[in-house]
DNA sequence: GCCATTTGCACAAACGATTGTGCAATCCGT
DNA sequence: ACGGATTGCACAATCGTTTGTGCAAATGGC
């Protein structure tokens, strides 16, 4: 240790400049001219903390006002394209706002999320930013009980404004895109669309679903349950669906829907087993975006989230200060491939 | 506003519980053994504090103890591969601690940067963790000023402890990869291995040249100046500078080790106007991964950053209190490419 | 039954800011 | 030169904890 000198307060401030602290304090924090203090003296404290490097007790601060400056964030994971897009945006528009942001992970755990917006509470957070629960119902709970203001991103909660992505526009825009582009040529059972990955009962997924399902019904008359195969997020799992899947087609089928980025990890884990002429006859599709993804040896349209539109509107919200609920669905991009496609390519941009 | 109910203090416990307020206090931080609380009274106590919801107020606390329980990390963006693992091994090292982690980006502003560390310093936290940072020098300064224990992952920084990835050891293995796997039927200008991407001011790529330039001469005698195109990380830019070679040399290279994964999507806007075939007769590293990068219509060996142990041995400087200047370098990995290759393939895990 | 411990808790002073209020000194008009 | 308004600031309470200290009552030994 070798310096002990603590930050200083304003008391240290005060007793140098020989003012009061309630003097240095209104000085310091902009509020000196409503107080009546002489422009002399309040130069003279500002020299004084400048020189010192004063900077304010942001904990004594907030406990005096009874709020932080603090924004809360809580989300699955960090380690994930989307996610950490969010992260980025939710902390650009925190600090416009003047606030700090705190985002933290709970791992899809719902007894973290819990624990995280209660420590998040206890620092008296001013809002909290809802991304991805697993149990938004009692996230609700916890935060009204607290009488914190919160609203939910990505997935839907109660109570609270939603904002999240329109998950049935971007999946039936896929689907449309992926139709057009299923070659006539396939016969069979091989001619059918299949949707591979999520999770059934969970809120994007079955929404992705039901906009498969009613698109490819529109154009091809019935959907068979078997064409739905909701197998999870693991990769793994993905793989040995997906080839089960080949084996009792016989082949690939002429459309693809991957649901995910992990479930689209699985799928190639099996396609780079597969001979380079395997992919001739099929439309792929994947919900979720990766700019490598784009970069296969076959075209493979994509599907981005807005992630700055859900957190910017999310904040937008936040300014109204009107935290009642609400639905708000923000449209996805389709992305187009990047791939060497058909003769033509499109050129980076 | 539904309800104005304020969260309960220890006071409001305190009155319904008939104890004092330090008494609930002790009891509710769980000092009471030592301070003679009986079990009765602790037990009481801590019904109510539960039936009400009580939780503590951390910044009062914070206020009081003089520390806040909680740990920042600056880093220059979220929204990527490595930084956002970093986050997320982060998180988990800091609650393993019971701290709370507070993450923020600082876009590589270095004005950001300061102003940054500057708010987590009002904030009180207990120690900072300094990732990439462009001006470790000034943020030093600021953390000795204010006496706060701070140590920097993958940029080495002064007066502190620096853990950082050992690039040269990394650009070593797939300098060595590359050569190894260069066709020998390639020759005249093409022969030669090229080093594209990155600032050769910037600390890593700097090393990595270092390690590129040493493999290869080793190897195969001289490295020209030209065969070190360090154009900075834009993709836009790779992008021209490998078409710009590809048209001076006839075709690709040999060898490309691109350096970094913005660099590469750069060139890969660039290989994609290419035939197939264009990619017989060359080697390609890249240091960064990606997983989709890894299932391209070629092979790509990629040095993964292994951020898990960068956060993990930092946070083991933490716990030792010893915060005097060290340097300790994590070794990357080398990660196979996983495309169908040469005729055999890896087969999914 | 008396004194020394021990037990069980309450009191009060911090921590560093904000903010309502009060009160001298100066200023101004006449 | 006198009264009222204004200026410029200091005082003190407060936010919700933690923690050193003090002091009755209960306990125990003899």
């Amino acid at each position: 240790m070798p310096n002990k000198k603590q930050k200083p307060t304003i008391y240290d401030i005060a007793r140098a400049s020989g003012a009061s602290p309630s003097t240095v304090s209104s000085v310091l924090n902009g509020t000196w001219k409503s107080r009546r203090i002489s422009e002399d003296t309040a130069k003279r404290i500002q020299q004084i903390a400048a020189s010192r490097g004063y900077s304010a007790n942001l904990q004594a601060r907030g406990l005096r006002k009874a709020k932080s400056g603090l924004v809360g964030m809580i989300l699955p994971v960090h380690d994930n394209r989307f996610f950490s897009s969010i992260s980025q945006s939710f902390e650009a528009n925190a600090r416009e706002r003047g606030l700090c942001p705190v985002i933290a992970s709970t791992l899809r755990d719902p007894q973290e999320e819990i624990r995280t917006v209660e420590t998040l509470i206890s620092y008296a957070v001013e809002a909290l930013f809802i991304v991805g629960a697993t149990d938004p119902e009692a996230l609700s709970r916890v935060c009204r009980a607290a009488n914190v203001p919160f609203l939910f991103v990505d997935l839907p909660g109660p109570d609270a404004p939603s904002v999240v992505s329109d998950n049935y526009h971007g999946a039936q825009v896929l689907t449309q895109t992926i139709l057009s582009e299923m070659p006539a040529s396939v016969t069979g059972k091989r001619a059918r669309p299949y949707f591979i990955g999520g999770t059934a009962d969970d809120y994007a997924t079955s929404r992705r679903i039901e906009a498969f399902r009613r698109t490819a019904t529109d154009t091809l008359g019935q959907v068979h349950d078997e064409q739905i195969i909701a197998c999870g997020y693991a990769p793994g799992r993905a793989a040995r669906e997906i080839r089960d899947l080949c084996d009792r087609l016989g082949g690939l089928p002429a459309g693809l829907f991957v649901n995910s980025l992990t479930a689209f990890e699985g799928v190639l884990g099996h396609f780079v087993t597969l001979p380079g002429d395997a992919f001739d006859e099929t439309a792929i599709g994947c919900y979720d975006y990766d700019p490598f993804g784009a970069f296969l040896q076959f075209p493979v349209h994509m599907v981005r989230q807005n992630s700055d539109a859900l957190i910017t509107t999310a904040f937008e919200q936040f300014d109204t200060g009107d935290f009642s609920p609400r639905m708000i669905e923000i449209k996805p991009d389709l992305i187009a491939p990047r791939t060497i496609y058909r003769g033509r390519f499109v050129e980076f941009g």
